[in-house]
DNA sequence: TCAATAATTGAACAATGTTCAAGAACCCTG
DNA sequence: CAGGGTTCTTGAACATTGTTCAATTATTGA
């Protein structure tokens, strides 16, 4: 039973996901599916090809054409708006579909590469090669163009959010394989979000004087 | 003439600015030293110290101590306002010292970890390590406070303001090391400065309906 | 001058990604 | 069932990497 392209990319997803990407040596991938090295060569290019389909992976789940119909996103993160403020939502309590809370859709990304060792590394190269093409941010510049922005600035600022949760979360992971502890980050991305996304912070990062 | 533990600094930091990050190996690092590898171990505990110290070292001109009294932000950033906007001058046109110009720091950030190869990856390390301490955080949150911020609204504006920034370079940058053009970075980072800041966008930025 | 300290050598170890001729396994056709 | 062609795997090798350490040299202070 010969061995296949996606047996190689099944297993490097366990070895990321469990052991982190120090872990993930060719080596390593090989002696997971019984094969040596050299073999892996013939399923795949190099490492860096390897590490794409990796990110590919991690925000799939995002990708604009699934994540609508889809149950991409938990708890229907569709036009969701915190307390009633939601742009744009009708009146009989229901939304129409393809509206998508640009909040959610952050926090959902954010949520999917936290949850695989040093994620935000794999996909921040992969999102470095394709900034515009990669999930999440077709859905987001969407979401955002839905609330009435110019398309450049629905750009911008799917763009800054994308590199803010990035940023953000390969701090954390960092932190995290080298067994240092993390504290305040999911308060600190909520406050960061609300920035960028120009909405009033949460009751706890209100001033008050 | 004995080897010097800031020979070996400036070394590598000469490889890092010329070469990149892939070629400061300790090997190559000796070999510019005119020594043996070994020989670097005696000043320098590991790759990741050294590389600590020239994180240091890039942004060591926005150290909160340095930056309010020198010259360190060239066209003096110092609470400079686009167009009379900025928050808490006086009136007779001469600005109190001390008061810095957040978005002036922020690009300032940019201009010093861009001009230095994979400066953005060497950077983001040593801020997961300690990302309150580390230069420009403490000015950013100074500056911050200086406008009528809480503290802790000062902090996660400026850790989600050096993010997205570590975020930006790094993807521009990884762009670079593949020999891949780079387009549009500048006036995206303008807007997703203003966008954190809660400015109104610069005029090729303002939507046009 | 001699001993103590500081610094360097040279070799080795255990990894890494990647390549490639040679061989084995498979499958389809005659 | 035989045989040839394609698909896949092996095993060994190459050029790197960070790091360690006993032995050796250089430098300094008394």
């Amino acid at each position: 039973m010969a061995l296949n392209r996606d047996d190689v990319v099944d297993a490097a997803w366990h070895i990321l996901q469990s052991y982190g990407l120090g872990d993930l040596s060719m080596r390593r991938l090989a002696k997971e599916l019984e094969v040596q090295p050299g073999a892996l060569y013939w399923h795949v290019a190099n490492k860096q090809e390897l590490l794409a389909v990796l990110a590919q992976r991690m925000v799939a789940p995002l990708a604009a054409d699934r994540a609508v119909h889809d149950d991409a996103i938990p708890r229907a993160a569709r036009s969701a708006g915190h307390d009633g403020a939601g742009p744009g939502h009708s009146d009989d309590g229901r939304t129409e579909p393809g509206h998508l809370d640009p909040a959610r859709v952050a926090a959902e990304f954010r949520r999917l590469i936290l949850a695989v060792r040093d994620g935000a590394e794999v996909v921040g190269v992969a999102h470095a090669l394709d900034p515009l093409d990669l999930p999440p941010v077709p859905l987001l510049v969407a979401a955002l163009s839905a609330t009435g922005l110019t398309q450049r600035t629905a750009e911008n600022t799917a763009l800054t959010l994308v590199r803010f949760i990035l940023g953000s979360v390969t701090a954390q992971q960092t932190r995290e394989a080298m067994g240092l502890p993390t504290t305040d980050s999911a308060p600190r991305f909520e406050a960061g979000l609300c920035l960028i996304l120009g909405r009033e912070a949460a009751p706890l990062e209100r001033s008050d004087p």
